[in-house]
DNA sequence: TGATTGACCAACT
DNA sequence: CAGTTGGCCAATC
């Protein structure tokens, strides 16, 4: 039993540390679609799976923005959650972008 | 069972 | 340079 696309997307989210911030693409492309990017955040719509913690929070677009912030259960969750982990987040973008990347193509490889 | 949508990205016009 | 379309996989209508 091949894991389906968004079961990947799983485990790179899970792996994502604690802190950093990734991109739909990079994990997209990390699976080798780049442009599934929409399968990773449909998957992050299935995110509340029980018994399995996604950090959805920690991944955003490719701009930076925090796409589908209002799927944490309010408009200031996820911004809540990432400042918690001592990101910057402003206007619905994180500050130090490039900083705060982890890129799982670098990252795991 | 077929068509549409979805927290996106990249290419084309 | 800006707007539109295509595409990917899976789930819902």
């Amino acid at each position: 039993m091949e894991p389906s696309f968004f079961e990947k997307v799983y485990a790179v989210v899970k792996q994502v540390p604690q802190g950093r911030i990734t991109t739909y693409g990079a994990i997209a492309k990390y699976l080798g679609t780049a442009r599934s990017a929409r399968m990773v955040g449909w998957a992050m719509n299935h995110s509340h799976a029980p018994g399995e913690f996604i950090p959805a929070h920690r991944v955003l677009n490719r701009a930076g923005v925090l796409t589908g912030k209002h799927h944490f259960g309010g408009p200031n969750t996820m911004k809540q959650l990432l400042e918690n982990e001592g990101i910057t987040v402003i206007n619905d973008q994180i500050t130090n972008f490039n900083k705060h990347f982890w890129d799982p193509n670098k990252e795991l490889a």
